[in-house]
RNA sequence: GCCGGAGUAGCUCAGUCGGUAGAGCAGCUGAUUUGUAAUCAGCCGGUCGGGGGUUCAAGUCCCUUCUCCGGCUCCA
């Protein structure tokens, strides 16, 4: 018997004999990792427990607190679903069905086509199936065949997309994996045993096309999430739960933010005063932020002569986003899906000289794009929205220095609205793309130079960008963890050159400047609906439309109520009173509802006193304050566009 | 757009086998003058998403259409 040395992730080294497996490192390096083990990672391959590893190799456990070992874990329970649907709907024919380690509340499903119609009642049915074969505690096995054999075998039974799959690889064999009569092809690994799996819910079930492609047969997908506990399990529906309740299309209309209604048509959004109220103050921070860092305001119409959109592009990449045109004294016009035209347009107004470069113009411009009935999603997805727009006009010297300080004011601006955690990608050139492939390398590598000037990490997304040039994009994460898509970074060589813009050279020639289109926070309606499910409708008092609400304890008080009422807003504060003709408890829960950040609740003593006491939302009492001490709180509060 | 689910008062929801639509909250009016998350009473409020059909009779059964929800695809 041979032996070999194994590597562990403390660089100790450890001797065995061949073929060793990673159960049995595990073993040998404490019974409680033995215990908790769910797959290993040899040699950089993760690979199950009972592999056989018969050289030298390095090799690391992963249990659940390793995010491979939940995936491993989340793939043994898409098996596991499977084999509870086949036990009970036996003419089920599998397709895919992976982890989803990245998805908020689901973590793994599996696509199925089958001829019935799966309904909420059998997803439980499943669940108890499921749970059975638990305690069956049947292991997972693993065998190899022949794939040429095996694609035979499954067209022969029907299994027309386990054939399709292993028919487009090159390996000569194809790994299975069986627990009890159950088997599916699949690369691995798994977990044991189903045993493993203690606590299972299944979530929903939908639609989804085979491979993601709309051409193709639709099938049914059962979402789960599965965990080694049920208090994980029960820890996790309750973080769904508590998602639900941040859930922006209901804040926005307990909150009375915002409306979309069918008389007015999908995806049209209604902002209502204090939803607009929030607005005004993003806004009115944006311009300033922008006024004080070297951009120029500018405005533009919604609509362009078709012929506009030709020029730039869109009537030929963008068509399937845009609306019908329409005729005016027998001309094309067309709605806007972009503001970019327009500030070229602006360029154009007059000759440019090298020394004016960069020209950095901002716009809150209102876009209209057609998206698909079946998109639309509260404010995250809608048809007409305003981008915090702005275009730098730069000479190719200046593009890196432009894109970093785009980076770097951007995450001021998403700092300071509470997002410190970002995923940054950068998307390169799509299947549909204008310009030149020299162009689109350039422009690519101009981005990526910026991001590492700025020390970002980042992950490449390819064949992602827009039409006329590559895209950093950076979503932020909020406080449940999830992320969103805000910020867009676009280098563009190709509309400069669609629109012939020039300026004068230093040498007297003429020079084609590169533009940079971005958006910082995106769009105000998926910023605003990210904002309300990230403080959950909690605003702090900088963002808050309502900032404080004088509550008199009776209609006595109510004359001081007034005077404080008036001093809040001549101080230049946010306040409302509340005179109706309810108990002092009542008037307290309307504004906690409303989740208004702060009370001024008075009464007899008060106004002797000329006090109010303050009360903080959902904290409760915070004691006396003078009238002054409460303006300077807040006040202070609001300068420091503070958190809490 | 596609697959599945759901639409009853502003909101949350009842409504049996097909037999003249109901509650709480909100709103309005009045009483009450109240001390840190709901005072009491009365009133108003509905072509049961729209259209069509079956039936003596439809919120209920059938068809169709719109919207929303969960996804797929697509995206700020």
């Amino acid at each position: 018997m041979s032996k070999i040395e194994i590597k562990l992730p403390d660089n100790g080294r450890r001797e065995f004999d061949a073929p060793v497996t990673p159960a049995l490192v595990a073993q040998t390096l404490s019974r409680s990792l033995a215990l908790k083990a769910l797959a290993a990672v040899v040699d950089g391959r993760v690979v199950d427990l009972n592999y056989p590893i018969s050289k030298d190799s390095e090799v690391r456990i992963l249990t659940w607190d390793d995010p491979q070992g939940r995936e491993v874990f989340w793939h043994s329970s898409a098996h596991l679903m499977a084999s509870a649907v086949l036990e009970l709907f036996p003419d089920t024919k599998l397709a895919i069905g992976p982890a989803i380690p990245d998805d908020f509340s689901a973590k793994f499903y599996y696509d199925l086509d089958m001829p019935q119609k799966l309904t909420d009642a059998e997803l439980e049915k499943i669940e108890k199936k499921m749970a059975e074969i638990v305690s069956r505690n049947l292991p997972f096995d693993r065998r190899e065949a022949n794939r040429l054999e095996s694609i035979k075998e499954f067209r022969s039974a029907g299994d027309i997309y386990k054939a399709e799959m292993a028919s487009e690889w090159s390996d000569e064999t194809v790994s299975f994996y069986s627990h009890g009569n159950f088997t599916d092809m699949c690369r691995g690994p798994h977990l044991p045993s189903t045993g493993y799996i203690k606590a299972v819910k299944l979530l929903s079930v939908a639609g989804a096309y085979w491979r993601g492609d709309e051409k193709n047969k639709m099938l049914q997908r059962i979402y789960g999430v599965s965990f080694p506990e049920r208090k994980m399990l029960d820890e996790h529906l309750q973080k769904i739960e508590e998602a639900r309740k941040r859930d922006h299309r209901f804040l926005g209309r307990d909150l009375d933010l915002f409306s979309i209604v069918d008389d007015v048509g999908s995806g049209l959004v209604l902002w209502h005063p204090r939803g607009a109220m929030v607005r005004h103050i993003i806004e009115a921070f944006w311009k300033e932020e922008h006024l004080g860092n070297g951009y120029e305001i500018v405005y533009s119409p919604h609509i362009a002569k078709l012929d506009l959109w030709n020029t730039s592009g869109h009537t030929g990449f963008y068509a399937e986003n845009m609306y019908s045109p329409m005729p005016i004294e027998n001309v094309q016009y067309e709605i806007k899906p972009m503001n970019c035209p327009f500030h070229i347009q602006i360029y154009k107004s007059k000759t440019r000289s090298y020394r004016e470069l960069p020209i950095r113009w901002a716009e809150l411009g209102t876009v209209y794009r057609y998206e698909r009935s079946g998109v639309l999603h509260g404010l995250m997805r809608v048809r007409g929205f305003t981008q915090d727009d702005a275009h730098i006009f730069c000479r190719p010297d200046q593009l890196t220095v432009e894109i970093v300080r785009t980076i770097e004011f951007n995450l001021f601006f998403l700092r300071t609205f509470g997002f410190e955690d970002y995923d940054v990608f950068l998307s390169t050139r799509p299947q549909k793309f204008v310009g030149t492939i020299e162009g689109w390398d350039l422009a690519t590598e101009a981005l990526r130079l910026a991001l590492e000037t700025a020390k970002l990490n980042y992950q490449v997304d390819p064949g992602e960008g827009v039409f006329y040039g590559p895209k950093i994009d950076i979503k932020i994460k909020d406080n449940l963890g999830r992320s969103w898509q805000c910020t867009t970074i676009q280098v563009d060589f190709n509309l400069p050159e669609r629109f012939q813009i020039e300026y004068s050279a230093e040498d007297g020639t003429r020079a084609r400047p590169i533009m940079i289109h971005r958006a910082l926070l995106g769009s105000m309606e998926r910023f605003f609906g990210i904002l309300i499910e990230h403080y959950a409708g909690n605003f702090p008092v900088w963002l808050a439309p309502e900032q404080i609400r004088v509550l008199p304890v009776t209609d006595e008080a109510a004359p001081y109520a007034e005077k404080v009422l008036a001093a809040l807003k001549g101080a230049g504060l946010r306040a409302q009173i509340d005179i109706s003709n309810e108990k002092i408890g009542k008037k307290i829960r309307d504004a906690e509802s409303l989740k208004v950040p702060y009370m001024a609740v008075v009464g007899k003593i008060e106004a002797a006193a000329g006090q109010v006491a303050l009360r903080r939302h959902r904290a409760g009492d915070i004691g006396k304050y003078s009238l002054d001490q409460a303006i300077e709180m807040l006040k202070g509060l609001e300068a420091q566009k503070k958190i809490d």
